[in-house]
DNA sequence: AGGGTGACGGGCC
DNA sequence: GGGCCCGCCACCC
């Protein structure tokens, strides 16, 4: 398991999105320490593991779209998820002012 | 061990 | 606002 150091790295900083909420891929590479990578975050997240119970769905591109085709049943789901947590879109969009997580200033990595 | 790939992002037009 | 291009680098053949 010390292998996907990044993977590991990329889905624990997912986990701490809260409910509501959404982030972008480079805003989870760079708290994973992988600033600068955003693909990876999108990269792993492709792999996330059914059996873990990773948030996937809040994470979104920077431009407050979700970052499958939009025909796809993943699309669909992700959708579905975030407007089961409050989170609206307008126009295929969610707006970042509002639904960003921001995470407090130095909080740290650990879980 | 080398090269292609990607659930991105930022810059530029 | 939208589209193209290039950088980034862990992963997976």
């Amino acid at each position: 398991m010390t292998a996907n150091r990044a993977y590991t790295a990329i889905w624990a900083a997912v986990k701490k999105i809260p409910r509501g909420k959404v982030a972008t891929y480079g805003q989870i590479a760079t708290l994973a320490g992988y600033a600068k990578q955003p693909r990876l975050a999108g990269y792993a997240l492709a792999h996330t593991p059914a059996s873990e119970k990773i948030a996937w769905h809040r994470v979104i591109n920077a431009q407050g779209k979700i970052a499958l085709p939009p025909r796809s049943a993943g699309y669909r789901q992700q959708r579905t998820l975030l407007e089961n947590e409050g989170v609206t879109f307008i126009a295929g969009r969610v707006d970042l002012k509002r639904y960003r997580w921001q995470p407090c200033n130095d909080s740290p990595l650990l879980d």
